[in-house]
DNA sequence: CCAAAAGTGTTGGTCGTACACCCATGC
DNA sequence: GCATGGGTGTACGACCAACACTTTTGG
């Protein structure tokens, strides 16, 4: 499509950040880029946006292409404008944060799997660091164009808006069947840091079960080794 | 500069959301668009980006076209993408948050009075406001563009931000010596409803004075009929 | 001119809510 | 071992009250 970019245009791409939590940790997916620039280095998904699509709407678009999902959280991150930040020409990108059950991502991982890679992330007082299945580590300053700097955007996106949204939920594999430990072992996932159980529990029922949007089920979950949890369901 | 936009290309624009804080009131900055589209219609101040420079830049370099101000705060507020936001073709926009404080916006509005406005605004359960100075309202969907919406977006991002940054203190006129009272006023207008003075010195107290960045001067400020408010200062 | 009233700034207390931290109990 | 619930101390906002300092008002 641009094979090559002429010098006096601007171009307009879309960058995701597809999050999702895997046993306890945070986690992103990754494309290794296949065509210069940065070819063979690890990149997030992205595509130019066309002249009859809105920036959202090309972001759903390449999430389609890759994921049989629909109703995916999807909200626009920043855009990112530096006149430098791709070798080939002018390229600006707006990135969007998508949050992804992992169990959903998990269908596409095991399918594409030479193309793309679900790395752990972490993010601390000392920056960025990235960490593969097998325990390598990944240098950010690896990664293709400015998508380290988007990715240190979007965590702490994510991270403020946990507290007053519902995006913690997103995570989720089963929203309508869960226990309040998952939903825990998510909010540390993204916050890097252990919550107390007690303040936690507390915390959510009143912020959601007088609205309704949060109900106790029925059922108990069987999923561990200790005593079983109880079943709630949030509606998205 | 673009006098026709040719059809096959995508344009990037920013439009500039200044506001400024008069007489207890949140205002905002419009112009009075001259040429089509939108002739004789108030709009925010915009410009479209070079190939030279980066979004923040060409917003800098609006503003100080506009202001003879060097370090107002500004930062990214949202991408508008809409296809058809623009009658002239694809034109998508980064627009940013400006504050200025007052007493430097009204050299500007002395002299470039016809093209310039500075309006009251207001936002409710019931949406948007506008109240020209002769107390006109303003109907926001006579609006340029989709002016509006960004309106609303910058008032919802600053009346989030203002509790947890110091974005509440770029109002102020001079920062190296005001009256807690004259910062609860920046907030009550920021926010839209009264704050109780008490628990609102508490606060600012609380946050600031630890760090050393809110120090209490030596004057006392003689503005008003009562009893003098001690000055403080507060570091950029 | 002086005293009282009104207006604004400043400090303090109470009460309820929510969180940090710890502990007890059920499965 | 994990889920659930309770208890205590602390921090903060809503609401209220009192006091300090100045200008304005009314004799």
């Amino acid at each position: 499509m641009h094979g090559a970019l002429e010098e006096d245009r601007l171009y307009v791409a879309t960058d995701i950040l597809i999050l999702t939590v895997r046993d306890g940790r945070l986690c992103l997916l990754l494309s290794r880029r296949v065509d210069p620039p940065y070819a063979g280095r690890w990149a997030l998904p992205g595509t130019f946006i066309g002249l009859d699509e809105s920036a959202e709407t090309a972001a759903k678009r390449l999430l389609a292409e890759m994921l049989p999902i629909q109703r995916a959280f999807l909200e626009q991150l920043f855009t990112f404008t530096d006149v430098n930040r791709d070798p080939r020409g002018r390229v600006i990108s707006v990135a969007y944060l998508v949050v992804v059950p992992w169990e959903r991502l998990k269908e596409l991982m095991a399918e594409k799997d030479a193309r793309f890679r679900c790395c752990q992330i972490a993010m601390d007082g000392n920056g960025l660091s990235l960490t593969d299945d097998w325990g390598g580590a990944l240098i950010p300053g690896d990664l293709a164009f400015d998508h380290g700097r988007i990715i240190e955007t979007g965590i702490l996106r994510l991270r403020g808006k946990i507290d007053y949204t519902d995006i913690g939920f997103r995570f989720l594999n089963d929203p309508r069947a869960f226990s309040l430990g998952e939903l825990q072992t998510v909010f540390e996932a993204v916050l890097g840091e252990p919550l107390d159980s007690s303040n936690f529990r507390r915390a959510i029922m009143s912020r959601y079960e007088k609205t309704g949007r949060l109900t106790q089920t029925d059922q108990a979950g069987r999923r561990g080794r200790g005593r079983p949890a109880a079943l709630y369901r949030f509606n998205l």
